[in-house]
DNA sequence: GTCTATAACAAGATAGAC
DNA sequence: GTCTATCTTGTTATAGAC
């Protein structure tokens, strides 16, 4: 039942990688199957083969990426350690276009009755839960400010959604992955400034080139 | 050469005022001139009398409302402080309509050429710096995990923003006001849970009846 | 599986009457 | 200042040939 791969999905594939770049440019509902399909080489009709509604494909989309995969994470029923977590916004860092889609598709989510916004508020909800088991796992269950690890998630998903937005629309005067760093620096238990220090420049061990933290 | 009321712009207002509904309903592509027009008892055309073109219409709604203000209090070389922000953060959640069209409008805005880019990196720049000043004059040029005020205001945007989307998709998960204190918690010099405490529960003071911090 | 043709609308914009 | 009429273009979707 389950597939999306080792189908005869070669060209499913990639029409979905197309259909992002678009939405990344133009917004879901500016992005047109005609120009969707005319970057994998077909006509619109030849597209709406594979995909009968422009709706069909947007779910598509949204089931192709896990963006952060913090919430595929959640599914499994494992936490991410925050490094991880801070080593995918690094990679995130690296590609644009997906942080842009996905920016857009957010956005676009809270209006009314749009197509993405049961998986959207699925999405942060399961973030939400496994950021809250990663935190409590490296923090316990107190957090500086008396944060329960479950209130200190909502804003971490929060930081890395805001620090999307602003370093879309101006990459120079921001770094993501410094500024989320940054926030993780302010959940680390404070009293020692240099000691324990786990989160500081320079993780970035992970070698970029794998395959990806998105699937 | 600065207006936007007292003019002959009775009309101008109410259609702006309708025009953010729209686009908080469709988001700006899905927001039509006829539709805004319809809500103002106005035709199509009728409406392009006072607006010549869509943007022209976006630019107004952009120019009309400055969202938390922060913004504008930067502008004039102020900025407010940490306490005010959190109220304003209380009374957004008070008016789910105008919160819904800027968090879309943002989103949209990371899009290639998008007519309100300009306004939205503007934006952020000019909250960036009046956060600095604020968490500045709060708390000095040291804040908890090392940060500059700086870096910690990029961080303070990204919080009230991702926050916003959270609260838009799932009211009854997210409590934003106290999330958005959550954060002020983190910033606070954490070594006294008790003693100087200036951002805790119950700061609603100013009355929450006034015109409204948007304007 | 991909194409051509085309239906069926919907949208922003212009011209000009009242 | 607001309306009717209309142009033009763009967009999803269907039908059916190859």
């Amino acid at each position: 039942m389950a597939r999306t791969r080792g189908e005869r999905g070669a060209r499913r594939v990639e029409i979905v990688q197309a259909a992002t770049e678009v939405i990344a440019e133009r917004g879901y509902r500016g992005a047109t199957l005609a120009a969707v399909a005319e970057r994998v080489g077909l006509t619109q009709q030849g597209l709406m083969h594979h995909f009968p509604t422009k709706e069909a494909l947007l779910v598509a989309v949204l089931e192709a990426r896990d963006q952060w995969d913090m919430a595929s994470a959640a599914l499994h029923g494992r936490a991410w350690p925050l490094e991880v977590v801070a080593d995918l916004v690094e990679y995130n860092a690296t590609r644009p276009g997906i942080v842009q889609a996905f920016t857009v598709l957010a956005g676009d989510s809270v209006t009314e009755g749009h197509p993405a916004q049961e998986f959207f508020r699925g999405r942060y909800a399961h973030v939400r839960e496994g950021g809250a088991q990663a935190l409590r796992a490296e923090y316990g269950d107190r957090l500086p400010g008396g944060l329960s690890p479950e209130r200190a998630a909502t804003l971490l998903a929060a930081v890395v959604d805001g620090l999307q937005v602003q370093w879309l629309l101006d990459p120079e005067a921001v770094d993501m992955p410094a500024a989320f760093r940054d926030f993780l620096a302010l959940l680390a238990p404070p009293p020692r400034p240099q000691g324990t220090d786990s989160a500081q420049p320079g993780s970035a061990r992970t070698e970029p080139e794998r395959a990806g933290p998105h699937v």
